[in-house]
DNA sequence: AGCTATCTTTAAATTTTCTTTAGATTTAAT
DNA sequence: ATTAAATCTAAAGAAAATTTAAAGATAGCT
Protein backbone atom coordinates (compact mmCIF):
# COMPACT_ATOMS: atom_id res chain seq x y z
CA UNK A 1 0.00 0.00 0.00
CA UNK A 2 1.30 3.49 -0.94
CA UNK A 3 0.92 6.17 0.79
CA UNK A 4 2.06 10.10 0.46
CA UNK A 5 2.01 12.13 2.74
CA UNK A 6 1.43 16.07 2.50
CA UNK A 7 2.55 17.89 5.31
CA UNK A 8 4.52 20.95 6.02
CA UNK A 9 5.61 20.34 9.42
CA UNK A 10 8.43 18.15 9.05
CA UNK A 11 8.12 16.96 12.86
CA UNK A 12 4.46 15.50 12.20
CA UNK A 13 5.56 14.48 8.64
CA UNK A 14 8.50 12.14 10.07
CA UNK A 15 5.96 11.21 13.07
CA UNK A 16 3.66 10.09 10.75
CA UNK A 17 6.11 8.76 7.91
CA UNK A 18 7.91 6.48 10.47
CA UNK A 19 4.37 5.57 12.17
CA UNK A 20 3.01 3.91 8.75
CA UNK A 21 5.88 2.44 7.81
CA UNK A 22 6.15 0.48 10.62
CA UNK A 23 2.60 -0.99 9.83
CA UNK A 24 4.00 -1.90 6.81
CA UNK A 25 2.71 0.83 4.29
CA UNK A 26 5.07 2.10 1.96
CA UNK A 27 5.23 6.10 2.79
CA UNK A 28 6.44 9.36 0.25
CA UNK A 29 6.15 12.61 1.31
CA UNK A 30 5.84 16.03 0.20
CA UNK A 31 6.46 19.16 2.60
CA UNK A 32 5.18 21.73 -0.05
CA UNK A 33 2.14 22.35 -2.95
CA UNK A 34 4.58 22.06 -5.93
CA UNK A 35 6.31 19.45 -4.65
CA UNK A 36 3.08 17.22 -4.02
CA UNK A 37 1.58 18.14 -7.36
CA UNK A 38 4.74 16.69 -8.65
CA UNK A 39 4.26 13.69 -7.21
CA UNK A 40 0.94 13.18 -7.87
CA UNK A 41 1.05 13.86 -11.35
CA UNK A 42 4.07 11.24 -11.62
CA UNK A 43 3.30 8.24 -9.53
CA UNK A 44 0.20 6.66 -8.27
CA UNK A 45 -0.56 6.21 -4.62
CA UNK A 46 -3.65 4.24 -2.67
CA UNK A 47 -4.32 6.96 -0.67
CA UNK A 48 -2.92 10.55 0.37
CA UNK A 49 -3.09 12.28 3.50
CA UNK A 50 -3.22 15.85 2.56
CA UNK A 51 -2.82 18.72 5.27
CA UNK A 52 -5.16 21.42 3.69
CA UNK A 53 -3.21 24.28 4.47
CA UNK A 54 0.24 23.89 2.61
CA UNK A 55 2.95 26.53 1.38
CA UNK A 56 2.51 26.99 -1.96
CA UNK A 57 -0.90 26.39 -2.54
CA UNK A 58 -4.29 25.27 -1.08
CA UNK A 59 -4.56 21.45 0.12
CA UNK A 60 -7.84 21.78 -1.48
CA UNK A 61 -6.59 22.11 -5.23
CA UNK A 62 -4.50 19.02 -4.65
CA UNK A 63 -7.45 17.47 -3.80
CA UNK A 64 -8.96 18.52 -7.42
CA UNK A 65 -6.18 17.31 -9.38
CA UNK A 66 -6.72 13.47 -6.96
CA UNK A 67 -10.77 13.71 -8.10
CA UNK A 68 -10.10 14.12 -11.84
CA UNK A 69 -6.77 12.15 -12.36
CA UNK A 70 -6.52 9.35 -9.71
CA UNK A 71 -10.15 9.04 -8.93
CA UNK A 72 -9.31 5.41 -7.29
CA UNK A 73 -6.34 7.39 -4.41
CA UNK A 74 -8.51 7.73 -1.00
CA UNK A 75 -8.36 11.11 0.27
CA UNK A 76 -7.84 11.83 3.88
CA UNK A 77 -7.36 15.27 5.34
CA UNK A 78 -5.53 16.54 7.84
CA UNK A 79 -6.39 20.35 9.17
CA UNK A 80 -5.80 22.16 12.37
CA UNK A 81 -8.89 24.17 11.57
CA UNK A 82 -11.87 22.30 12.89
CA UNK A 83 -14.43 24.93 12.34
CA UNK A 84 -17.67 23.04 10.85
CA UNK A 85 -16.56 25.01 7.31
CA UNK A 86 -13.94 23.09 6.77
CA UNK A 87 -14.72 20.34 7.69
CA UNK A 88 -18.04 20.35 5.21
CA UNK A 89 -16.05 22.10 2.49
CA UNK A 90 -13.22 19.32 2.73
CA UNK A 91 -15.67 16.42 2.86
CA UNK A 92 -17.74 18.08 -0.18
CA UNK A 93 -14.93 18.33 -2.52
CA UNK A 94 -14.28 14.46 -2.11
CA UNK A 95 -12.31 13.49 0.56
CA UNK A 96 -12.95 9.90 2.10
CA UNK A 97 -12.81 11.44 5.81
CA UNK A 98 -11.57 14.29 7.84
CA UNK A 99 -9.03 14.02 10.86
CA UNK A 100 -8.27 17.35 12.81
CA UNK A 101 -4.70 18.01 14.65
CA UNK A 102 -3.75 17.28 17.39
CA UNK A 103 -4.85 13.25 16.74
CA UNK A 104 -3.07 10.04 17.86
CA UNK A 105 -0.90 8.24 15.27
CA UNK A 106 -3.37 5.10 16.41
CA UNK A 107 -6.35 6.92 15.04
CA UNK A 108 -4.85 8.07 12.01
CA UNK A 109 -4.27 4.32 11.31
CA UNK A 110 -7.78 2.95 12.34
CA UNK A 111 -9.01 5.39 9.41
CA UNK A 112 -6.84 4.58 7.15
CA UNK A 113 -7.62 0.61 8.01
CA UNK A 114 -10.68 1.52 7.85
CA UNK A 115 -10.97 3.51 4.13
CA UNK A 116 -8.75 0.82 2.65
CA UNK A 117 -11.96 -1.46 3.82
CA UNK A 118 -14.31 0.46 2.21
CA UNK A 119 -12.17 0.85 -1.13
CA UNK A 120 -11.78 -2.56 -1.43
CA UNK A 121 -15.82 -3.49 -1.16
CA UNK A 122 -15.50 -1.46 -4.13
CA UNK A 123 -11.95 -2.38 -5.72
CA UNK A 124 -9.74 -5.48 -5.64
CA UNK A 125 -8.97 -6.60 -2.53
CA UNK A 126 -5.20 -8.06 -3.27
CA UNK A 127 -2.42 -7.33 -5.35
CA UNK A 128 -1.56 -9.55 -7.91
CA UNK A 129 1.67 -9.35 -9.97
CA UNK A 130 1.48 -12.31 -12.65
CA UNK A 131 1.75 -15.70 -10.28
CA UNK A 132 2.66 -13.61 -7.03
CA UNK A 133 -0.65 -12.00 -4.99
CA UNK A 134 0.08 -10.09 -1.98
CA UNK A 135 -2.74 -9.58 0.68
CA UNK A 136 -1.98 -6.82 2.43
CA UNK A 137 -4.57 -7.41 5.22
CA UNK A 138 -3.17 -10.28 6.25
CA UNK A 139 0.47 -9.89 5.53
CA UNK A 140 0.25 -12.83 3.48
CA UNK A 141 2.19 -13.68 -0.03
CA UNK A 142 1.24 -16.60 -2.13
CA UNK A 143 3.40 -18.02 -5.51
CA UNK A 144 1.06 -19.81 -7.60
CA UNK A 145 -1.65 -20.36 -4.57
CA UNK A 146 1.46 -21.70 -2.19
CA UNK A 147 1.66 -19.76 0.69
CA UNK A 148 5.39 -17.75 1.44
CA UNK A 149 6.44 -17.66 4.67
CA UNK A 150 8.30 -13.98 4.65
CA UNK A 151 9.88 -12.13 7.55
CA UNK A 152 9.05 -8.58 8.25
CA UNK A 153 11.86 -7.21 6.20
CA UNK A 154 11.21 -9.54 3.21
CA UNK A 155 7.49 -8.71 3.19
CA UNK A 156 8.22 -4.61 3.41
CA UNK A 157 11.00 -5.42 0.29
CA UNK A 158 8.66 -7.36 -1.35
CA UNK A 159 5.78 -4.80 -1.13
CA UNK A 160 7.94 -1.76 -2.08
CA UNK A 161 8.67 -3.53 -5.33
CA UNK A 162 5.41 -4.79 -6.27
CA UNK A 163 4.10 -0.61 -5.50
CA UNK A 164 6.87 0.35 -7.42
CA UNK A 165 7.25 -2.33 -10.52
CA UNK A 166 9.04 -1.56 -13.31
CA UNK A 167 10.66 1.41 -11.74
CA UNK A 168 14.11 0.72 -10.87
CA UNK A 169 14.74 1.51 -7.12
CA UNK A 170 18.36 2.53 -5.52
CA UNK A 171 19.63 0.83 -2.83
CA UNK A 172 19.71 4.02 -1.39
CA UNK A 173 16.08 4.07 -2.05
CA UNK A 174 15.51 0.77 -0.58
CA UNK A 175 17.83 1.10 2.59
CA UNK A 176 16.32 4.51 3.34
CA UNK A 177 12.30 2.96 2.93
CA UNK A 178 13.47 -0.56 5.41
CA UNK A 179 15.40 1.29 7.57
CA UNK A 180 14.42 4.90 7.98
CA UNK A 181 16.90 7.53 7.26
CA UNK A 182 19.43 7.70 9.48
CA UNK A 183 20.79 4.47 8.22
CA UNK A 184 24.79 4.56 7.61
CA UNK A 185 24.54 4.28 3.73
CA UNK A 186 28.65 4.59 3.43
CA UNK A 187 29.04 1.54 2.08
CA UNK A 188 26.64 -1.33 4.09
CA UNK A 189 24.84 -2.82 1.18
CA UNK A 190 25.48 -6.11 2.73
CA UNK A 191 21.93 -6.36 4.58
CA UNK A 192 19.85 -5.25 0.95
CA UNK A 193 22.27 -8.10 -0.63
CA UNK A 194 21.33 -10.96 2.19
CA UNK A 195 18.00 -9.76 2.51
CA UNK A 196 17.21 -9.76 -1.95
CA UNK A 197 19.01 -12.89 -2.01
CA UNK A 198 16.90 -14.31 0.66
CA UNK A 199 13.78 -12.81 -1.02
CA UNK A 200 14.72 -14.33 -4.43
CA UNK A 201 15.09 -18.01 -3.09
CA UNK A 202 11.69 -17.89 -1.30
CA UNK A 203 9.89 -16.87 -4.41
CA UNK A 204 11.33 -19.19 -6.53
CA UNK A 205 11.31 -22.14 -4.09
CA UNK A 206 7.60 -21.78 -4.80
CA UNK A 207 8.26 -21.44 -8.56
CA UNK A 208 8.27 -18.00 -8.62
CA UNK A 209 10.37 -16.16 -11.53
CA UNK A 210 12.82 -13.98 -10.51
CA UNK A 211 11.48 -11.21 -11.28
CA UNK A 212 14.05 -8.57 -9.02
CA UNK A 213 16.37 -7.83 -11.83
CA UNK A 214 19.59 -6.47 -10.57
CA UNK A 215 20.62 -2.63 -12.18
CA UNK A 216 24.18 -3.27 -11.95
CA UNK A 217 26.07 -0.25 -10.07
CA UNK A 218 22.31 1.32 -9.67
CA UNK A 219 20.08 -0.83 -7.65
CA UNK A 220 16.99 -3.32 -8.72
CA UNK A 221 14.11 -3.46 -10.31
CA UNK A 222 10.78 -5.01 -9.86
CA UNK A 223 9.40 -5.96 -13.72
CA UNK A 224 8.40 -9.31 -15.82
CA UNK A 225 9.48 -7.32 -19.06
CA UNK A 226 12.80 -7.99 -20.32
CA UNK B 1 -17.61 -8.51 25.61
CA UNK B 2 -17.17 -5.01 23.51
CA UNK B 3 -20.40 -2.42 24.19
CA UNK B 4 -20.36 1.60 23.43
CA UNK B 5 -22.47 3.47 25.46
CA UNK B 6 -24.18 6.88 23.93
CA UNK B 7 -25.32 9.04 26.50
CA UNK B 8 -25.10 12.35 26.85
CA UNK B 9 -25.97 13.18 30.58
CA UNK B 10 -22.20 12.33 32.20
CA UNK B 11 -23.25 11.61 35.35
CA UNK B 12 -25.23 8.77 34.31
CA UNK B 13 -22.73 7.52 31.22
CA UNK B 14 -20.06 7.13 34.30
CA UNK B 15 -22.24 5.42 36.10
CA UNK B 16 -23.06 2.87 33.65
CA UNK B 17 -19.58 2.79 32.40
CA UNK B 18 -18.40 2.04 35.74
CA UNK B 19 -20.83 -0.88 36.96
CA UNK B 20 -20.48 -2.32 33.35
CA UNK B 21 -16.76 -2.70 33.73
CA UNK B 22 -17.41 -4.40 36.74
CA UNK B 23 -19.46 -6.83 35.11
CA UNK B 24 -16.42 -7.52 32.99
CA UNK B 25 -17.80 -5.75 29.75
CA UNK B 26 -15.05 -3.28 28.14
CA UNK B 27 -16.70 -0.21 27.97
CA UNK B 28 -16.32 2.71 25.44
CA UNK B 29 -18.36 5.49 25.66
CA UNK B 30 -19.81 8.63 23.09
CA UNK B 31 -21.15 11.90 24.32
CA UNK B 32 -22.61 13.04 21.64
CA UNK B 33 -23.41 12.00 17.70
CA UNK B 34 -20.09 12.56 15.86
CA UNK B 35 -18.08 10.93 18.25
CA UNK B 36 -20.86 8.20 18.15
CA UNK B 37 -20.41 7.76 14.78
CA UNK B 38 -16.85 8.06 14.23
CA UNK B 39 -16.29 5.04 16.71
CA UNK B 40 -19.01 2.82 15.62
CA UNK B 41 -18.10 3.47 12.14
CA UNK B 42 -14.38 2.25 12.75
CA UNK B 43 -14.27 0.12 15.42
CA UNK B 44 -17.11 -3.42 16.22
CA UNK B 45 -18.93 -3.49 19.74
CA UNK B 46 -20.62 -6.44 21.02
CA UNK B 47 -23.65 -4.08 22.20
CA UNK B 48 -24.69 -0.52 21.67
CA UNK B 49 -26.45 1.29 24.50
CA UNK B 50 -28.11 4.42 22.38
CA UNK B 51 -29.87 7.12 24.02
CA UNK B 52 -32.22 7.97 21.38
CA UNK B 53 -32.22 12.01 22.30
CA UNK B 54 -28.10 13.24 22.30
CA UNK B 55 -26.97 16.51 20.79
CA UNK B 56 -25.57 16.76 17.18
CA UNK B 57 -28.37 14.44 15.99
CA UNK B 58 -30.64 11.52 16.82
CA UNK B 59 -29.75 8.05 17.90
CA UNK B 60 -32.40 6.66 15.81
CA UNK B 61 -29.81 7.36 12.82
CA UNK B 62 -27.20 5.54 14.54
CA UNK B 63 -29.32 2.83 14.96
CA UNK B 64 -29.99 2.90 11.31
CA UNK B 65 -26.33 2.74 10.71
CA UNK B 66 -25.59 -0.14 13.08
CA UNK B 67 -28.34 -2.24 10.77
CA UNK B 68 -26.60 -1.36 7.67
CA UNK B 69 -23.16 -1.95 8.50
CA UNK B 70 -23.00 -3.59 11.79
CA UNK B 71 -25.95 -6.07 11.76
CA UNK B 72 -24.80 -8.39 14.58
CA UNK B 73 -24.01 -6.05 17.07
CA UNK B 74 -26.78 -5.58 19.82
CA UNK B 75 -28.90 -2.72 20.11
CA UNK B 76 -30.57 -1.60 23.15
CA UNK B 77 -32.58 1.83 23.42
CA UNK B 78 -32.38 4.01 26.56
CA UNK B 79 -34.81 6.79 26.43
CA UNK B 80 -36.25 9.62 28.94
CA UNK B 81 -39.26 9.44 26.67
CA UNK B 82 -41.98 6.76 27.80
CA UNK B 83 -44.32 7.45 25.36
CA UNK B 84 -45.74 4.86 23.20
CA UNK B 85 -45.20 6.16 19.93
CA UNK B 86 -41.02 6.31 20.80
CA UNK B 87 -41.33 2.65 21.96
CA UNK B 88 -42.96 1.45 18.75
CA UNK B 89 -40.62 3.71 16.66
CA UNK B 90 -37.43 2.54 18.29
CA UNK B 91 -38.37 -1.38 18.21
CA UNK B 92 -39.60 -0.93 14.47
CA UNK B 93 -36.39 0.87 13.53
CA UNK B 94 -34.57 -2.55 14.55
CA UNK B 95 -33.69 -2.23 18.20
CA UNK B 96 -33.46 -5.04 20.36
CA UNK B 97 -34.70 -3.93 23.32
CA UNK B 98 -36.05 -0.92 25.04
CA UNK B 99 -35.19 0.85 28.71
CA UNK B 100 -36.50 3.98 29.82
CA UNK B 101 -35.16 6.12 32.53
CA UNK B 102 -34.77 5.94 35.48
CA UNK B 103 -33.59 2.46 35.79
CA UNK B 104 -31.62 0.51 37.72
CA UNK B 105 -28.55 -0.45 36.69
CA UNK B 106 -29.52 -4.38 37.73
CA UNK B 107 -32.51 -4.16 35.48
CA UNK B 108 -29.82 -2.64 32.82
CA UNK B 109 -27.25 -6.11 33.23
CA UNK B 110 -30.56 -8.24 32.80
CA UNK B 111 -31.66 -6.85 29.84
CA UNK B 112 -27.63 -7.19 28.47
CA UNK B 113 -27.52 -10.75 28.92
CA UNK B 114 -30.52 -11.66 27.86
CA UNK B 115 -29.91 -9.98 24.69
CA UNK B 116 -26.90 -11.29 24.54
CA UNK B 117 -28.74 -14.86 25.65
CA UNK B 118 -31.45 -14.25 22.47
CA UNK B 119 -28.33 -13.38 20.03
CA UNK B 120 -27.10 -16.73 20.44
CA UNK B 121 -29.52 -18.70 20.27
CA UNK B 122 -30.89 -16.62 16.82
CA UNK B 123 -27.13 -17.83 15.08
CA UNK B 124 -25.40 -21.37 15.69
CA UNK B 125 -25.19 -22.41 19.16
CA UNK B 126 -22.42 -23.67 18.52
CA UNK B 127 -18.97 -22.96 16.95
CA UNK B 128 -17.09 -25.66 15.87
CA UNK B 129 -13.67 -25.92 14.45
CA UNK B 130 -12.28 -29.49 13.58
CA UNK B 131 -12.01 -30.79 17.42
CA UNK B 132 -12.68 -27.65 19.25
CA UNK B 133 -16.26 -26.85 19.84
CA UNK B 134 -17.28 -23.95 21.74
CA UNK B 135 -20.59 -23.02 23.47
CA UNK B 136 -21.20 -19.41 23.64
CA UNK B 137 -23.95 -19.81 25.55
CA UNK B 138 -22.44 -21.50 28.65
CA UNK B 139 -18.81 -20.46 28.00
CA UNK B 140 -17.62 -23.99 27.44
CA UNK B 141 -14.99 -24.90 25.03
CA UNK B 142 -14.75 -28.43 24.99
CA UNK B 143 -11.48 -30.50 22.98
CA UNK B 144 -12.60 -33.98 21.48
CA UNK B 145 -15.19 -34.07 23.95
CA UNK B 146 -13.09 -33.25 27.12
CA UNK B 147 -14.44 -29.99 28.44
CA UNK B 148 -11.64 -26.89 28.72
CA UNK B 149 -11.75 -24.65 32.07
CA UNK B 150 -10.65 -21.73 30.61
CA UNK B 151 -10.50 -18.18 32.48
CA UNK B 152 -12.95 -15.42 31.52
CA UNK B 153 -9.57 -13.69 28.50
CA UNK B 154 -8.41 -17.19 27.78
CA UNK B 155 -12.38 -17.94 26.44
CA UNK B 156 -12.18 -14.04 24.87
CA UNK B 157 -8.91 -15.28 23.37
CA UNK B 158 -10.20 -18.04 21.52
CA UNK B 159 -13.41 -16.63 20.75
CA UNK B 160 -11.91 -14.21 18.93
CA UNK B 161 -9.56 -16.71 17.28
CA UNK B 162 -12.72 -18.47 15.75
CA UNK B 163 -13.97 -15.82 15.06
CA UNK B 164 -11.24 -14.79 12.67
CA UNK B 165 -9.94 -17.78 11.62
CA UNK B 166 -7.58 -18.36 9.08
CA UNK B 167 -6.49 -14.94 9.57
CA UNK B 168 -3.94 -13.39 10.95
CA UNK B 169 -4.17 -10.67 13.70
CA UNK B 170 -1.87 -8.16 14.79
CA UNK B 171 -0.92 -8.01 18.48
CA UNK B 172 -2.31 -4.96 18.92
CA UNK B 173 -6.23 -5.72 17.54
CA UNK B 174 -5.74 -8.75 20.54
CA UNK B 175 -5.54 -6.03 22.81
CA UNK B 176 -7.77 -4.28 21.40
CA UNK B 177 -10.10 -6.46 21.52
CA UNK B 178 -9.65 -8.10 24.93
CA UNK B 179 -8.87 -5.01 27.02
CA UNK B 180 -10.22 -1.72 25.11
CA UNK B 181 -8.23 0.64 22.95
CA UNK B 182 -7.46 2.57 25.94
CA UNK B 183 -4.31 0.05 26.97
CA UNK B 184 -1.11 1.01 26.86
CA UNK B 185 0.41 -1.04 23.57
CA UNK B 186 3.93 0.59 23.90
CA UNK B 187 5.83 -2.59 24.98
CA UNK B 188 3.23 -4.30 27.02
CA UNK B 189 3.34 -7.77 24.87
CA UNK B 190 3.83 -9.70 28.02
CA UNK B 191 0.46 -10.07 29.04
CA UNK B 192 -0.41 -11.22 25.66
CA UNK B 193 2.47 -13.94 25.57
CA UNK B 194 1.02 -15.00 28.59
CA UNK B 195 -2.94 -15.94 27.96
CA UNK B 196 -1.48 -17.36 24.41
CA UNK B 197 0.52 -19.63 26.46
CA UNK B 198 -1.84 -20.31 28.93
CA UNK B 199 -4.51 -20.99 26.38
CA UNK B 200 -1.91 -23.19 23.95
CA UNK B 201 -1.15 -25.17 26.92
CA UNK B 202 -4.87 -26.14 28.22
CA UNK B 203 -5.57 -26.68 24.26
CA UNK B 204 -2.76 -29.37 23.83
CA UNK B 205 -3.38 -31.14 27.39
CA UNK B 206 -6.83 -32.75 26.08
CA UNK B 207 -5.36 -33.68 22.55
CA UNK B 208 -5.87 -30.74 20.69
CA UNK B 209 -3.26 -29.06 18.13
CA UNK B 210 -1.72 -26.17 18.16
CA UNK B 211 -4.10 -23.59 15.66
CA UNK B 212 -2.54 -20.85 17.56
CA UNK B 213 0.09 -19.94 14.23
CA UNK B 214 2.68 -17.33 15.45
CA UNK B 215 3.65 -14.74 13.05
CA UNK B 216 6.66 -13.57 14.02
CA UNK B 217 6.79 -9.99 14.11
CA UNK B 218 3.19 -8.95 13.76
CA UNK B 219 0.53 -11.13 15.66
CA UNK B 220 -0.90 -14.99 15.51
CA UNK B 221 -3.07 -16.56 13.27
CA UNK B 222 -5.78 -19.41 14.40
CA UNK B 223 -5.49 -22.10 11.59
CA UNK B 224 -5.54 -25.46 11.09
CA UNK B 225 -3.64 -25.20 7.30
CA UNK B 226 -0.01 -24.98 7.18
C1' DA C 1 -10.46 -10.62 56.74
C1' DG C 2 -8.65 -14.32 54.49
C1' DC C 3 -8.89 -17.57 50.68
C1' DT C 4 -8.86 -18.60 45.86
C1' DA C 5 -9.03 -17.54 40.96
C1' DT C 6 -7.25 -14.92 37.68
C1' DC C 7 -4.55 -11.49 35.78
C1' DT C 8 -0.22 -9.09 35.31
C1' DT C 9 4.64 -8.61 35.80
C1' DT C 10 9.18 -10.29 35.65
C1' DA C 11 13.11 -12.62 34.04
C1' DA C 12 15.55 -16.33 31.96
C1' DA C 13 15.52 -19.69 28.01
C1' DT C 14 14.58 -20.33 23.40
C1' DT C 15 13.63 -19.31 18.73
C1' DT C 16 13.62 -16.42 14.79
C1' DT C 17 15.31 -12.77 12.30
C1' DC C 18 18.78 -9.39 11.19
C1' DT C 19 23.42 -8.05 10.42
C1' DT C 20 28.12 -8.95 9.58
C1' DT C 21 31.70 -11.34 7.44
C1' DA C 22 34.35 -13.34 3.89
C1' DG C 23 35.08 -15.94 -0.14
C1' DA C 24 32.98 -16.83 -4.82
C1' DT C 25 31.06 -14.99 -8.84
C1' DT C 26 29.65 -11.64 -12.07
C1' DT C 27 30.02 -7.27 -14.53
C1' DA C 28 32.03 -3.23 -16.85
C1' DA C 29 35.99 -0.95 -18.17
C1' DT C 30 40.59 -0.92 -19.77
C1' DA D 1 41.93 -11.00 -21.58
C1' DT D 2 42.85 -8.69 -17.34
C1' DT D 3 41.50 -6.16 -13.60
C1' DA D 4 38.90 -3.80 -10.18
C1' DA D 5 34.62 -2.96 -8.45
C1' DA D 6 30.05 -4.61 -7.59
C1' DT D 7 27.11 -8.23 -6.42
C1' DC D 8 25.92 -12.88 -4.80
C1' DT D 9 25.89 -16.43 -1.48
C1' DA D 10 26.23 -19.07 2.66
C1' DA D 11 27.29 -19.27 7.17
C1' DA D 12 28.34 -17.38 11.73
C1' DG D 13 27.51 -13.95 15.23
C1' DA D 14 24.39 -10.45 17.20
C1' DA D 15 20.01 -8.69 18.13
C1' DA D 16 15.21 -8.90 18.67
C1' DA D 17 10.87 -11.26 19.43
C1' DT D 18 8.56 -14.96 21.59
C1' DT D 19 8.00 -18.63 24.87
C1' DT D 20 7.82 -20.27 29.26
C1' DA D 21 7.46 -20.70 34.17
C1' DA D 22 7.03 -18.72 38.31
C1' DA D 23 6.31 -14.91 41.48
C1' DG D 24 3.57 -10.83 42.63
C1' DA D 25 -0.72 -8.19 42.39
C1' DT D 26 -5.60 -7.82 42.02
C1' DA D 27 -10.35 -8.91 42.36
C1' DG D 28 -14.19 -11.74 43.75
C1' DC D 29 -16.17 -14.70 47.14
C1' DT D 30 -17.36 -16.79 51.75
Amino acid sequence: MKILIIEDEIELLDAICGYLSKENYVCETASDYSSAEEKLELYHYDIALVDITIPGGSGLQLIELLKNKHSDTGILIISAKNSLDDKINGLEIGADDYLTKPFHLAELNARIKSLLRRRRFEGATKIIFNEIEINPENNQVRVNDKTLFLTKKEFELINFFVANKNRMLTKESIAEHLWGDDIDLADNFAFIYTHINNLRKKIMKKGGKDYIKTVYGMGYKFSDKL
